[in-house]
DNA sequence: CGCTTAATTGACCATAATCAACCAGGGTGG
DNA sequence: CCACCCTGGTTGATTATGGTCAATTAAGCG
């Protein structure tokens, strides 16, 4: 049930039979949602957090006005609110973007682990620190990239976090997001998203046909994007 | 020496005298640097990490054609590369906007407390999380904001910041950021930056002469920017 | 087949970038 | 002391990226 979490988290150093048996003892049994339901609320106070099993998810923030800014995409493996264990309040909301399969890890436990498993709060602790560097990603490609390499980098990096997770199909996968959640993600209008789709597809840098993806040549789309993977720690090195 | 740091941790839960003792001992002597200096290179592999103590320091990160984007300002009190001590290998750099006073913490120190102090792990992991709730702000306002919501959210958040570390006066505070700095956090050009502060100013919001800051209407100012503090999780609740 | 959501396209507009001067203040060398 | 220089700030003119408004098409579904 776990074995999205356990693939990443294992790239990055061993997780021991034990350890894995601890992070299963912390979650409820799974459970299906479906898309574009908000399974954490924004400003809520909660006792638990929610690993993702399967689907996509989104965290975001409402504005008075009721835009929205999107400020993660979640896939299976991804704890969605981990930092709800320390944080106490959310500081976004999270919704499913596709129908998903969710476990609830009560806090009470979560403590629990993190009193006994020093190894695996480490690890846990890494993710959350890779959930900061994706978002410092994110402000760069938002305040400094074009259109076109923001939104370039967006697919190469979750091309290579469902890579992580083998949810990948030789340079195609699933990716379940309509185009105004991507305006949402990547702080642009419908309308601009569908012409950058468009352009990428013109220069023949992907194929891509909702959910499906393909990308056709990635050294470019890289290049464009300029995609450097070291941020996702997705490399052996012990902590 | 770590007042700064136990000033604000010491806002969100309990730091025992046996904690502050323990972060003292993790720390090397302090040191001055000049205004300007990189203190932590991009990509560098790093065995230490660093406490601001007095100072303003930048990340950043610089793109192929030499732009840079900076993802967070810190502030005394701040652990300008607490996540080193996980990541490794640095994802953007670190250079000092003022004169400043840092202090070395060798990870091999970091990571015996880790492994000995389990309530004041949480407090700094609980740090980094917050550091990832600052980064998602700064992608809502740079998205979603209006330029000068953009930039009113970022003179709210620094005063809030440096408030609860005795660093401001009144309603005033030291800001020594360049207006080419300001643009590079928000992802403008430095004109525009040069209007938008002229706009608070003639709007009545602000009095600015680098490096003075005085916030004359801060309920206004707060409303243009939505400032929500909830996510700098300055309030008691014990982790 | 009608309804709904998502994608697409065109016309026009606005925010912010770029380019180019010019100004102000502090530090330095003659 | 003062001319010079450097950095940072200010302003105007023009351009461009992306937003808004509006309409049309496509696809899935009861």
């Amino acid at each position: 049930m776990t074995n999205a979490l356990i693939d990443k988290l294992s790239r990055r150093d061993t997780v021991s039979p034990d350890e894995i048996a601890a992070l299963a003892e912390v979650l409820e049994p799974p459970r299906k949602v479906d898309a574009n339901v908000d399974i954490v609320l924004e400003h809520a106070l909660t006792d638990h957090s929610i690993l993702l099993l399967a689907g996509f998810t989104a965290r975001y923030s409402t504005l008075s006005d009721g835009r929205r800014q999107i400020t993660e995409i979640n896939v299976a493996g991804d704890f969605v609110d981990l930092h709800s264990l320390l944080m106490k309040q959310m500081d976004h909301g999270v919704v499913t973007l596709s129908p998903c399969v969710i476990a609830h890890a009560p806090h009470s436990r979560l403590q629990r682990l993190t009193e006994q498993h020093g190894h695996l709060t480490r690890l846990l602790w890494l993710d959350t620190i890779i959930d900061a560097a994706i978002h410092r990603q994110w402000l760069v490609a938002m305040g400094r990239r074009s259109g076109l390499g923001h939104l370039s980098h967006l697919v190469c990096e979750l091309f290579t976090r469902l890579s992580a997770v083998g949810l990948t199909d030789g340079q195609s996968f699933n990716m379940p997001l309509t185009q105004t959640v991507l305006g949402d993600a990547l702080g642009l209008s419908t309308v601009h998203v569908n012409r950058l789709i468009a352009e990428l597809r013109r220069e023949g840098l992907v194929r891509w046909s909702n959910p499906r993806v393909d990308i056709l040549d990635w050294p470019r789309l890289a290049r464009i994007a300029e995609f450097d993977p070291t941020y996702l720690r997705l490399h052996a090195a012990p902590v």
